[in-house]
DNA sequence: CCGTGTCTCTAAACCGGTTTAGAAGGTGTG
DNA sequence: CACACCTTCTAAACCGGTTTAGAGACACGG
């Protein structure tokens, strides 16, 4: 069937549908001979704009309609100088976005924005640095993009000036750390790292580690100060963060270097994200402790997988769905010229799992390793 | 310092880069004037026609250069019928995707090959049914792609007759069960499943299940086969397949379906993906069975994740970043109209880890799950 | 010396919209 | 009745490229 199929109607793919006669799709020329009138006074029915008749405009539009006519966006788009398009370059290696289930949340949000504009998304992926800036200079170069989402924002990002430069539109998602002409998205995940510090300290933990993300990005860095301030707001000297890239394999790494420190070691680990925390998780458990009698810990993101670990994981919920609505919105808005401001949303929450429990009266001590 | 630099500079927010006097952008009117030829020559220097005198040539792309010229992407696409985009629609539910490493290092594939050709992918989302076609037929309208890459492939898929009618061009992710005018790049991932039902016959395991993917989406119902194949190759009668949505939740109820048969249990278990062996393995622990001594399970995809878990999981590796790359240069041979033909990747390959081990003497039973 | 062919180049049309300048006709006002 | 003004509409320019038709110069062969 398949072959017969291949050798009658393509003895050579091509990749491109049969030429199956596809009617030349009707111009706004066609619209304008059938109704009558001139091409201008079309576009201007279209755009509904002042200056045509009601008579007429039911007239261009019916005649719009019977012809099936939709404006060429191509077309459109090199005289209003519009794309009607934004872009998102994700600035982390495919190991550390693979697992991590935020852009796919953050995306579909996005998105759920564009059902009624007509919109589009330009996904780009480069790691930070010249690639990152080469990235954003061709979207800007091809004017490929009316706007860009500026996520994971570092320190003293330079991407701010750069797109800014470009002549680009932006929204970022979290308040830069130096001054900035785009409107923000933030999430005070500051509240979520205290949530779960706070729920520990209740939990007797008195020793408390934390497993941060990289510090030059700002919501890795703010996380390990919410984390230090909390601890000590609730009467707790916290223990030095260690620092990771974000990725399972680092998460894994750091989780060892805590569990290494003995009787000394942490009663309870807060992850900067759920990939590391399932991690961390294993590492304990391989390590011989029983989480959570021995070893509480918790994560960020409130993953899927996190609930359906063994114990589930307590984990920190933002709404990325929602940061992705939100942003796109004001990105959308900020395009249009309308005055837009910053946005700050709902708190996280802390979802309570079984990786979490009373700390234990003495710290058992990990055992070595087991292969 | 943040404060004033907005109350100084941006009053209101904008969005927009402030107006930093954005030198008008030369167009090829201006190289032309500026070599002293006509537009049209420029046009043909640029690229490269015949008919233009070497030194010509030259001073034209000379001129160019000096005044930073390049074409505007949205005039050429204009006049020349291409959009030089290609488009993903991602047809399945958010938190399906979300811990699906596929589509990273698929999408990381993809663009590697982007980079030489100034291309750009649209990435859109879509739940299968009307908004998809919708999705489909909205890009094609408003010619935002000139080709489309077809993943995640049905059975009878409609979208095949779509997408040709559209007149688009496209790829395939694996071999359609229906004549297709699109070339295909695939790869035999039943060698994979059966490397891995090889491996734990030759463990022991005569009692093996499988947790399949959804039966309507060929890859699902190919692994499905397989697996039942390669049982019986080895001489093993293959346990009903149990069909899930590939999410985590779903496979943590088939897990939970399979070791309510009590003696009868399975002693080895085939996932379709890593996201529900994980599910599957928190699932076996917390019902007291001991991974791998009571239960092997071994997954697909070779996730980062599937490395630091407590046991790491035995799982199939595909090389996702590689057929994104294969693909990508396929649509394009095949937007260009070159001849194409479908490719077979390489075969999959199976990495041994901890989750694997011989088969109980007398299967355990498992214990009622614990809370 | 003339017709033909080749090479280099230009003018103008074209892709399909938007936008500006202004024409034509009707109404209101002094 | 003349003038201003508004409404409705059109012609033409414009966005910035590509492509076609053909002009002009030159070499070659008969």
């Amino acid at each position: 069937m398949t072959e017969d199929a291949r050798q009658a109607g393509h003895p050579e793919q091509s990749g491109r549908a049969g030429h199956s006669g596809q009617a030349a799709r009707p111009t706004i020329t066609d619209v304008a001979r059938r109704a009558g009138v001139s091409k201008s006074l079309v576009s201007f029915a279209l755009n509904d704009r002042p200056g045509v008749s009601a008579e007429t405009r039911d007239r261009i539009l019916a005649a719009a309609r019977e012809l099936g006519w939709t404006p060429s966006l191509r077309a459109r788009s090199l005289s209003v100088d519009r794309s009607y398009a934004l872009g998102l370059v994700i600035g982390r290696s495919v190991d550390v976005i693979a697992a991590d289930p935020f852009f796919h949340a953050f995306i579909a949000g996005v998105e759920s924005e564009f059902s009624t504009a007509g919109q589009v998304l330009v996904l780009t992926r480069a790691t930070p640095g010249r690639e990152e800036a080469a990235t954003y200079r061709g979207l800007a170069a091809d004017k490929r993009v009316d706007g860009v989402f500026l996520t994971d924002l570092r320190a003293d990002d330079d991407r701010i000036r750069l797109v800014s430069e470009l002549g680009l539109a932006a929204v970022t998602l979290g308040r830069p750390d130096i001054p900035s002409p785009f409107p923000s998205v933030s999430v005070d995940d500051g509240r979520g790292i205290r949530a779960a510090v706070d729920h520990l300290i209740a939990l007797g933990h008195r020793r408390i580690a934390h497993v941060a993300g990289p510090s030059n990005m700002l919501h890795g860095r703010r996380r390990a100060e919410a984390f230090a301030a909390a601890a000590r707001a609730g009467g707790v000297e916290p223990m030095a963060a260690v620092e990771t890239d974000f990725s399972a394999v680092d998460g894994a790494r750091a989780t060892r270097e805590l569990l290494a420190l003995g009787t000394e070691r942490p009663t309870a680990i807060v992850y900067s994200n759920d990939m590391m925390a399932l991690a961390g998780l294993a590492v304990a458990q391989r390590a011989g402790l029983r989480v959570p009698l021995d070893l509480s810990i918790t994560g960020f993101d409130n993953t899927e997988l996190g609930e359906h670990t063994f114990p589930s994981i307590t984990s920190v919920a933002t709404d990325a769905a929602e940061w992705g609505a939100r942003s796109a919105r004001l990105l959308l808005a900020a395009i249009a010229e309308e005055p837009v401001g910053d946005i700050e949303l709902a708190e996280p929450r802390l979802v309570i799992r079984e990786s979490t429990a009373a700390a234990p009266a003495a710290p058992v001590a990990a055992a070595p390793p087991r292969t």
